[in-house]
RNA sequence: GGGCGCAUAGCUCAGCGGUGUAGAGCACCUGCCUUACAAGCAGGGGGUCCCUGGUUCGAAUCCAGGUGCGCCCACCA
């Protein structure tokens, strides 16, 4: 740029490039504050603490959307709570994610032409242990390029030896209070993975089937019962046969039994209330070890559980002849072998649930096994009180409504997985069938002494480690200082998949360890979604990484993207090309900063403004700063952080760059010129602040050019959190808010006509108020230059006739032009019919309401009071239009 | 089968403690390289506020029913 001008050649401006460029200054800045050791609260005595722990990302994740968006979500709150003096705590750390890990590295095994049983159970743990080692950080490093300020000191892992002993804590705990049980049922198996899931883990997907009507003999009489299945192959493990004990048409067969065919096993008919008379032929087959229901069914009946599967979904010895076939081979053979002896009445087409493992998609199966549990009721009481006695939220809250049913409802949670990658069950059972639960590594039974004793070979739920998050990556079960400090944390932030999985499990775990909530609030964000909806997936390939947007728009563009772009719980539709929103933004704060620094010359003596020497336009903006200074308290308060980003936007770019820093150009030279720098410094200087938790970076670079006498602190990242400045001047903002509509009255006119930019037309400006003249006259050349006016001459009445085109900008203000030669007369006289006609209408409404005996007697009077203005408004357009139309016909 | 949410401009969404001619961003059109920013500036076009009914002086907004879409829960073999 040209440096003619000596006052404009300051070193701040120089250092500016006029195009943002955010990729040196995050890694740069990321480094420092690090360094400085901003991220990492003291415990102990101090200010308040603010903590926020992190949904831990598994130990696989990539970065993706939904982090990004999460992650920023909780470094706004952390970042601003931290401006605000408190201690503040984003606690980060990975999850070990026992199913998904496992499967990683036997993915990797399997490129090897090896399987995990082929190393073995030690040998393939050091195996996940160092691809852990070697590839478990990397989503740490990706969170960074985020901007989060994460407490990396305080990174913890699930399976760290701390909280590893908080596992075991918890567990012998819940042992020792009968809470932990061991128990036959059935649970969702996935073949694939070879382990129980939880009732969470197995997805039911609707998907179309078929359902086939079987007829079995009965056994000591003729005839015959037809009952209906979606999975035949279960049929060779069936026990009995179950109707509705008031269905009239099998009351006799009661008590009765049914040959089951292919095998000629005796099947008893029993009644139970479960059976819905309605559906099929009324009358069910039971299963007991392979439907959950026919298990209850069984246990009521005293009927025999037979187990016709193998783990890997094999048809089992109990098969028969259909034994070592899989399970859907099976089903086709077990059609084949009834059919052939004419027993298949019914094939139905139906939609009905089927349940798919969450880790791999395959089809779970209902199988009875052995399993832990965990009785969930006695935990679920009291997190379910935290609702209702305050002491927790939930926002959006009508997730509150879930989150109660699901703990109102709540079933028992299965806790042991049959994998090798996780938290070993501290259960031994030694020679003499004793079975214990210890903290420590026992080396012999403590009852009788024997050494001869076995570990549970399972693991644990991958939640369960994760449930206990809040206080073990504290230190519990040790008193520890941070403990004590930190917990309970005040804000939960995550996606609403995992309330149950994850949330509610937390409170109960904090309750029952710490008898306190774990976290005050919690908020629920929506999921990123791409353009059209769909989920952002592996699968579809629709996903946006967010390492590519950082590269190509940077960090702060990013993460104001993202929470700018949806209401707190919503779902975000979003393409790439989106996140220039944030790119620009950031461009545009880039530049207003670059105005102001070229315009302070070295050394400016920065201050809080005089008050004394303030002009309307000064005041209005700093009442304008006030203002956004409150809605972004207020929003956050409410956590809508979207409202907070949206209100900074709306002030920066539409108060401060469109109308203020281009009031300022022409005082900047003024003998005010002084006054003007140090509220656009000031403005700037403040906003930054406000706008730090969301864009951190460029908010820093830029702050850190001001002037230093403005800024008490080293850095952005703990500078005070802006309160009111005391900026009210609303008189002052009424007259600009004037002044606006003139201007944009003005440059509508000239758009209108099509006065060509370089053509400078004198404008009037009538305004029947006294006040209002004294303004507009005040700010004529401001109003002049701003609309592209030669002249902007103040008068009482709008001149009339002689082809003088009027905007009536408010009651009682009106802007006219001479339109000379300026216009073509006949496109003219067809916008005047076509507006003159719009009044017209709206006048005819509004005086059809003052007609109206009701309104006028029954609305308020103000509202009343508001008609009649518009109605005498809309009549004075009218007349100037009807004028201007006959002024324009007399040439 | 229950529960919850959504339906407003071509797209993504505000507005919905009731009141003047329903807004923003993107996209589109017109004119501007005005020395902070063309990643910008100024102006503009574009909407039976899903449908039906009700309450009211007045409904995008409140109520009821319907339709469509989405999510969650659930043992219909």
């Amino acid at each position: 740029m040209p440096e003619t001008d000596a006052r404009r050649a300051t070193p701040g401006a120089a250092a500016l490039p006029p195009r943002f460029d955010p990729a040196p200054l995050e890694s740069r800045w990321y480094a420092e504050w690090r360094a400085r050791g901003y991220f990492h609260p003291s415990a102990g005595d101090g200010p308040e603490p603010y903590t926020i722990v992190i949904p831990p990302p598994n130990v696989t994740g990539v970065l993706h959307m939904g982090h990004a968006l999460n992650n920023t979500l909780q470094d706004v709150l952390i970042r601003r709570e931290r401006m605000r003096g408190r201690r503040a705590l984003y606690l980060p750390g990975t999850d070990h994610a026992g199913i998904a890990t496992q499967n990683v590295v036997e993915r990797e095994l399997a490129e090897e032409g090896m399987s995990r049983q082929d190393l073995g159970r030690e040998a393939f743990l050091t195996r996940v242990w160092a691809w852990k080692e070697k590839y478990g950080d990397e989503i740490y490093d990706q969170l960074m390029r985020l901007g989060v300020s994460c407490d990396w000191e305080r990174a913890r892992f699930t399976m760290d030896e701390g909280l590893s002993r908080a596992v075991r804590e918890v567990f012998v705990r819940l042992f020792d209070d009968g809470l932990v049980y061991r128990g036959k049922y059935i649970i969702n198996w996935c073949p694939r993975c070879g382990t129980a899931l939880s009732d969470e883990e197995a997805e039911k997907e609707e998907q179309a089937g078929l359902l086939y009507t079987l007829r079995y003999p009965l056994a000591d009489r003729a005839g015959f019962v037809e009952v209906a299945t979606t999975r035949p192959e279960t049929i060779l493990g069936d026990s009995g046969i179950a109707v509705h004990p008031g269905d009239e048409r099998y009351r006799d067969l009661i008590g009765a039994a049914a040959i089951l065919p292919l095998v000629g096993r005796k099947l008893p008919i029993v009644a139970d209330d479960f059976v819905d008379p309605e559906f099929g032929t009324g009358a069910v087959k039971v299963t007991p070890a392979h439907d959950p229901d026919d298990f209850w069914v069984g246990d009521r009946h005293g009927l025999e559980q037979i187990n016709v599967l193998n783990p890997d979904a094999t048809m089992s010895e109990a098969a028969g002849r259909f034994a070592g076939l899989d399970r859907f081979a099976a089903r086709e053979a077990v059609l084949d072998a009834l059919r052939a002896e004419g027993l298949v009445v019914a094939e139905e087409e139906i939609r009905h649930a089927v349940g798919r493992c969450y880790r791999c998609d395959t089809v779970v199966e209902p199988y009875l096994s052995d399993q832990w549990f965990v009785r969930m009721e006695p935990l679920a009481r009291p997190a379910l009180a935290a609702l209702k006695e305050g002491a927790l939220s939930i926002t959006p809250a009508r997730w509150e409504k879930v989150y109660a049913h699901w703990l109102e409802n709540v079933r028992d949670w299965c806790i042991s997985r049959q994998i090798w990658w996780g938290h070993r069950i501290p259960v031994w059972t030694c020679a003499n069938g004793h079975t214990f639960a210890a903290r420590e590594d026992p080396d012999r039974c403590p009852k009788c002494a024997s050494t001869g004793i076995e570990q549970d070979p399972d693991v644990l739920d991958t939640w369960f480690s994760s449930w206990l998050w809040p206080f073990s990556t504290l230190g519990w079960p040790d008193e520890t200082e941070d403990l004590a400090t930190f917990y309970p944390t005040d804000t939960l932030v995550t996606a609403s998949e995992i309330l149950f999985f994850w949330v509610a499990r937390m409170v109960m775990a904090g309750y029952y360890c710490m008898g306190e909530h774990p976290f005050r609030d919690v908020i629920i964000n929506g999921t990123v979604r791409d353009a059209q909806g769909r989920r952002m997936s592996k699968s579809l390939g629709n996903g946006i990484d967010p390492r590519e947007i950082i590269d190509e728009y940077g960090a702060d563009a990013l993460r104001f993207t993202l929470v700018a772009s949806a209401p707190t719980g919503t779902d975000i539709h979003l393409a790439a090309e989106d996140f220039r929103l944030g790119r620009n933004f950031a461009n545009k704060l880039w530049n207003a900063a670059r105005y102001v620094l070229m315009n302070v010359p070295d050394g400016f003596a920065a201050g809080a403004p005089d008050e004394a020497g303030l002009e309307p336009p000064d005041r209005w903006i700093l009442h304008r700063l006030d203002e956004t200074s409150a809605t972004v308290d207020r929003a956050l308060a409410a956590f809508r952080m979207n409202d907070a980003a949206q209100a900074v936007y709306d002030f920066l770019w539409h108060d401060y760059c469109d109308w203020y820093i281009e009031w300022s150009k022409p005082r900047l030279d003024g003998p005010r010129g002084d006054v003007v720098r140090g509220v656009l410094l000031t403005a700037l200087e403040r906003s930054l602040r406000l706008l730090h938790p969301f864009m951190p970076f460029v908010t820093e670079e830029l702050w850190q050019q001001l002037p230093a006498a403005l800024r008490d602190a080293d850095s952005i990242m703990i500078a005070p959190w802006p309160g009111a400045g005391g900026w009210s001047y609303p008189e002052e903002s009424a007259a600009m808010a004037l002044l606006q509509q003139v201007i944009g009255a003005v440059r509508g006119l000239r758009a209108r006509y099509d006065v060509p930019p370089g053509r400078r037309a004198p404008m009037t400006i009538a305004a029947e108020l006294a006040s209002d003249r004294a303004t507009l006259e005040r700010f004529a050349d401001d109003i002049a230059r701003l609309s592209a006016a030669s002249e902007a001459r103040v008068v009482d009445r709008a001149p009339r006739g002689d082809g003088i085109a009027g905007e009536g900008v408010r009651g009682g203000i009106e802007i006219a032009v001479r339109l000379a030669d300026l216009v073509d007369v006949d496109r003219e006289r067809k916008r005047l019919a076509a507006e003159i006609a719009g009044i017209e209408r709206l006048l005819a409404t509004s005086r059809a309401k003052l007609g109206d005996e009701r309104f006028v007697s029954r609305a308020p009077a103000e509202v009343v009071a508001r008609e009649r203005e518009k109605a005498a408004d809309l009549e004075r357009s009218l007349e100037r239009l009807r004028d201007l139309r006959a002024s324009i016909e007399d040439r």
